[in-house]
DNA sequence: AACGGCGTTGCTCATATGAGCAAGACGACC
DNA sequence: GGTCGTCTTGCTCATATGAGCAACGCCGTT
């Protein structure tokens, strides 16, 4: 009976979704009275035959956020859909727009709001709406680009999201990471710094992405760490970085040295703050991004519908 | 409004089909009346945003096949739907098992079946039910396999179809394609060849698939055709075969000496058949696909979503 | 053969939804 | 400023659908 209802219950479907037949019609088809046709159908979408997607690049998966929320620690989720969608870039450019959206929807607006920087950070900066808030002080809250070098993602990232949200931007004028711990030590102890980054540690809210650990990393690019050095970072069990501070799965701080050395807020700031939105979408960030949930780095997510998938486990 | 009315119908379309709220429900969510909610969701299906599949392997998409009928001289069309599948293999299982439903549901059955032979067809023999029909006789219409070869596939396609409608198989003792002509009429004069070529003709039904014109072709892997005479095929046009015989674009057969040396069946045999059933589907198979529909080699073709939206053109 | 459990069937009724329409809003043009 | 035409809105009403329930049939057990 379950092998005959089962192809009854397709043919069913095919009428009923593709040709818009009502199940009083449908019955009359298959000889069957509509109640049969409505149980049917409803078996069918039981068994999961009937698949139903939302194609358009701000979709949203509501379920898996809703799902997301209550099987971690996150108090909010925004997990795009992947329907239709083409390739990284597309992907891309949908988590930015959402983080984008979610930040323009923040409420209270944030007085200052902490961000770090990079590819998805820039993204999402491009994807806000000019107007989106009306006198918002960023602050970036890790080092980066020197001052000199003209035009920098990092600075150009800061200055949009303020420019467009009529607000200031507070550059964390610093490199990266330091070669020596005396250097950072006494560059953190400047008052040009350190007055960004106490202001960076009272932001009302953070903005933040989260890397890879791999030799693509911008910190490889930037010249901070060498290829050879992430090696000895993976090999200590690092899965990717935040704010430029390495992590393995547990969240836990893989080279506490390297970690010294780097410049810009902790963790800890990070894990005490109201609003933290961690923005990581992308294949290969299925294993950061766990590792940033389950550590409580962030208290929002935006994500894409794989990681999300990756997030709940299987049978999701 | 148009842009605003966009992103509402995407949020009213989450809310629907993902969070099966009521449009009343919506309503209140999104500060709509729910008239309005329903005249978003009828906006977010019409823009196409909503895309409902049927993800099962006995799916069939009947919306294809309706405009199949109706842009083509096809009586009848079978659309197998692509949803959800992984490898070539399932769709070829899918196909096979379609031609295999669509044959046990034939009306009236037929009293003699011809039929060609090759991966397709054997596919199509093994998703048969057995009992399918009662007293079938089925007649190759082609030429293949030797004798002599035990159990070359060709001969147990056949078998098998006719066992499993407690039928007879009649198979056709002859080479597909001869090297000279004269010793081509010599085979087909001769008693036995002859007597089944006369009962293929006959036919009260053709089942049959096509082969793409490339060097993969069952006619050169048996050695009736080397890959060098493939390519002179294609250069004059052929696109593929059709029980052994080579035929362009628009269903012309493309070097007709070969053809005079080819057994079986002809074409116009096929044309002014009442009942021909052509299974082609993947996709390498779109070009034959669409000579044999448009050339009217056959009044029913079972074959798969890509290759059909293939055939009723762009924008489909 | 009688009984009782279990799944299926066909129903009633409440609800959700779509069609169609009148009123209103808006903009263009006189 | 008035007026017309068009698009949008909120409605009424008919219809489609799902929930829940009683009757039924099918089996296995007593």
């Amino acid at each position: 009976m379950i092998e005959i209802d089962e192809m009854l219950s397709i043919r069913a479907a095919e009428l009923y979704y593709e040709e818009n037949k009502t199940q009083d019609e449908i019955g009359s088809i298959l000889r069957l009275t509509r109640w049969k046709v409505g149980r049917l159908l409803a078996q069918a979408k039981a068994n999961g035959f009937i698949r139903i997607e939302i194609v358009h690049p701000r979709a949203r998966r509501l379920g898996m956020e809703r799902r997301l929320v209550e099987a971690t620690r996150l108090t909010d989720a925004i997990v795009v859909s992947t329907a239709g969608i083409q390739g990284d870039d597309e992907l891309q450019a949908r988590t930015a727009q959402a983080a984008a959206d979610y930040l323009a929807g923040l409420r209270p607006v944030p007085r200052t709001l902490g961000i770090s920087w990079g590819r998805t950070l820039h993204e999402v900066s491009l994807h806000l709406r000019a107007g989106w808030a009306s006198g918002v002080n960023v602050v970036q809250i890790n080092g980066g680009v020197s001052l000199n070098r003209r035009a920098g993602t990092a600075a150009n990232t800061a200055v949009t999201i303020a420019e467009k949200a009529s607000g200031t931007a507070t550059l964390l004028p610093s490199p990266a990471i330091l070669e020596r711990l005396e250097t950072k030590q006494a560059i953190a102890a400047d008052r040009a710094v350190a007055a960004v980054l106490e202001m960076a540690a009272g932001a009302s809210a953070y903005l933040f992405s989260a890397g890879q650990a791999d030799e693509n990393s911008a910190l490889v690019d930037s010249g901070y760490l060498t290829a050879g050095q992430i090696a000895d970072l993976v090999d200590k069990g690092a899965v990717g970085d935040v704010v430029g501070r390495y992590i393995d799965a547990t969240g836990r701080i893989v080279d506490p040295e390297l970690d010294q050395r780097t410049i810009g807020i902790d963790h800890d700031q990070l894990r005490k703050a109201t609003r933290a939105i961690a923005v990581i979408a992308g294949p290969n960030k299925h294993a950061i991004a766990r590792a940033v949930v389950t550590s409580g780095l962030c208290t929002t997510l935006v994500t894409d519908e794989d990681t999300a998938r990756a997030l709940l486990g299987p049978g999701e």
